[in-house]
DNA sequence: CTGAAAGCGCTTACAG
DNA sequence: CTGAAAGCGCTTACAG
């Protein structure tokens, strides 16, 4: 367990040839005869050679790894995001080096700080909350092209990739309005995070669209976690006329919202219209399947290690903004409004 | 952001001191005079340096990186373990490499072997299914520890965490037999698992000790999926009498089965008692909330990371088997057996 | 307390 | 086609 790793030097010892020629023959070049090439593979396997990239990275000025920032992957959207991510670069021969914030930018400054003397070749940053640009850029440098994720920052002048929150809101709001709903809440989510606030956008694009003023007792927040939108229910029937739908800021409270209505007798699908948003696997098999705006996280962290590599080989084009599509699934959660 | 990265020599260059004594102060020595300390981190800061650690990994043959090798972060068990191990690495100034095999021998092969290259102190793994341990001992070679999760592996010398599966399964179903059910299956997994062969073998136990035989058609098998599982309901009502309960692979089989039951018109926690085994965050908010084994994966993952840390420090200890407990958490999925 | 020199495991011109 | 030498960005004895 505890001698020295074999390394070229071995190999080359091992088989009277010079270290440059091991080398050689590692990367496959054309250069080397047959039949020292035969010679010195046999000695590597011999050995049980490991290749030292570490090394080969330093030497060629070169980096083989890409960070990967997320707040936290038990949140099943984020973990797909990184699947994604770890797909793609795996597949261009690249490692993912895995960061977590918890939504803490102290957290998110030691996580950076620590990742950046690793050197990656890109980083994907999807900020925590309340991020400063100007200070992460500090941390990272201007060596290292960073993509930002999901998150707008502030002062940055990153590549972007979003998800099209308003466009989706607005999609859900329209198929809500087709059925024939007048009263449409916007339910859960911080009124103060970019993501909802650009949700609720799509929402008041729609109504607005329709000739619907948004009454603000309809727009009702909460954490966005099930528990706490499911103890937000009764918010939206304080008034009456109630809403007969809700469009919610995304499927953890949309499925909050849906046992908080069975809790009260409601029947979501039947009675009460609901969306929700990011179709998380859940989505499609709760009871009743959940109408909402599918946002495709695993495609998403392909997409953005796409990007960052494609950064990586042309550093200086100018920074971009990318949307993702946001697509509307329609399932059995929204019904018409009653009596209509 | 084309320019070279700054480095030591840099620092040393603009303050006139030697690159030895630049290094002494970012690594805190006290050797170093207070003034010479003062002068050294004011050029850091104004040349933005960020340290080098790979270089200095390779001077001082350590590493600041462990590798975690999982099936799919999109499955919540995994990705609760990756951020625990996550969070205690990070904890310990390591940084995580991630590498994912879908379950796939031959990915989990390249994966092993690119993660290997990037010289990681210690691996955790969590094997792929028909993995061939020699082989992947072959890849990643006697240097660099190795903990193995959740499946044991054929012909592996390493540290090896598992879930008290066995025990766990025993629980559940011990619980069962308490309410006063006798017929109780055990419902979903791939028999030819080890997790599903050790849950099975706790359900026999508790049966075995009843006094009560197991009957074969009580032992179905099904994808350890949702869908899969909801598919399979009917197999439990081939025959008369029925079993009045189940002990279930996990929570996602056991959730599809509640499903299923419903769709059949049965009432599971009122007609049928269904038991899972995770503990997903879903478990506790779905209707009726599922009674389930607690594993803790989040706390598995911390457990893993702490023991290859251990492992690292010190090499030469005899490998061990780490069993962690599991723990049944009574929810209102488990009703008495009906007309008792 | 500080600096010159060697070395970690690789790669890369450059000679031959 | 192959080898000797220099160098990537650090650290570490060793002198002074």
């Amino acid at each position: 367990m505890n001698q020295r790793r074999v390394t070229l030097a071995d190999i080359a010892r091992g088989c009277k040839v010079s270290r440059a020629t091991v080398s050689l023959v590692l990367r496959n070049s054309p250069l080397v005869a047959a039949e020292t090439r035969k010679k010195v593979e046999a000695e590597l396997k011999r050995q049980g050679y490991v290749y030292n990239r570490a090394a080969a990275n330093l030497r060629q000025r070169t980096s083989s790894s890409v960070a990967l920032v997320v707040n936290d992957l038990s949140n099943p959207f984020f973990a797909e995001f990184a699947a994604g991510v770890d797909e793609a670069l795996g597949a261009a021969g690249f490692v993912t080096l895995l960061g977590s914030t918890g939504e803490s930018t102290e957290r998110q400054r030691k996580v950076l700080a620590s990742l950046s003397e690793h050197a990656p070749a890109g980083i994907i940053l999807s900020p925590a909350e309340h991020s400063d640009g100007n200070e992460l850029l500090k941390i990272v440098g201007t060596h290292t092209p960073v993509l930002v994720f999901n998150r707008k920052l502030p002062h940055a002048r990153w590549d972007f990739l979003a998800l099209d929150n308003r466009r989706g809101a607005r999609l859900a709001t329209e198929h809500l309005l087709q059925l024939g709903h007048r009263r449409i809440a916007f339910f859960g989510g911080h009124a103060d995070s970019s993501s909802c606030r650009e949700r609720r956008q799509g929402h008041a694009d729609a109504m607005q669209a329709a000739g619907i003023a948004v009454e603000p007792p309809w727009l009702i927040e909460s954490a966005p976690t099930r528990l706490q939108a499911a103890a937000q229910t009764s918010a939206l029937f304080v008034r009456d006329p109630a809403p007969t739908a809700a469009v919610c800021y995304n499927d953890a409270v949309a499925l909050g919202l849906m046992l908080g209505l069975h809790a009260r007798g409601r029947r979501p699908g039947h009675d009460f219209a609901v969306t929700g948003f990011d179709d998380i696997p859940e989505a499609a098999v709760c009871l009743p399947p959940l109408t909402t705006v599918a946002t495709d996280p695993r495609g998403r962290g392909r997409q953005a290690a796409e990007r960052i590599l494609q950064r990586v080989r042309l550093p200086d084009t100018t920074p971009s903004e990318l949307h993702a599509a946001a697509e509307l699934v329609v399932r059995g959660s929204t019904c018409k409004p009653p009596h209509s």
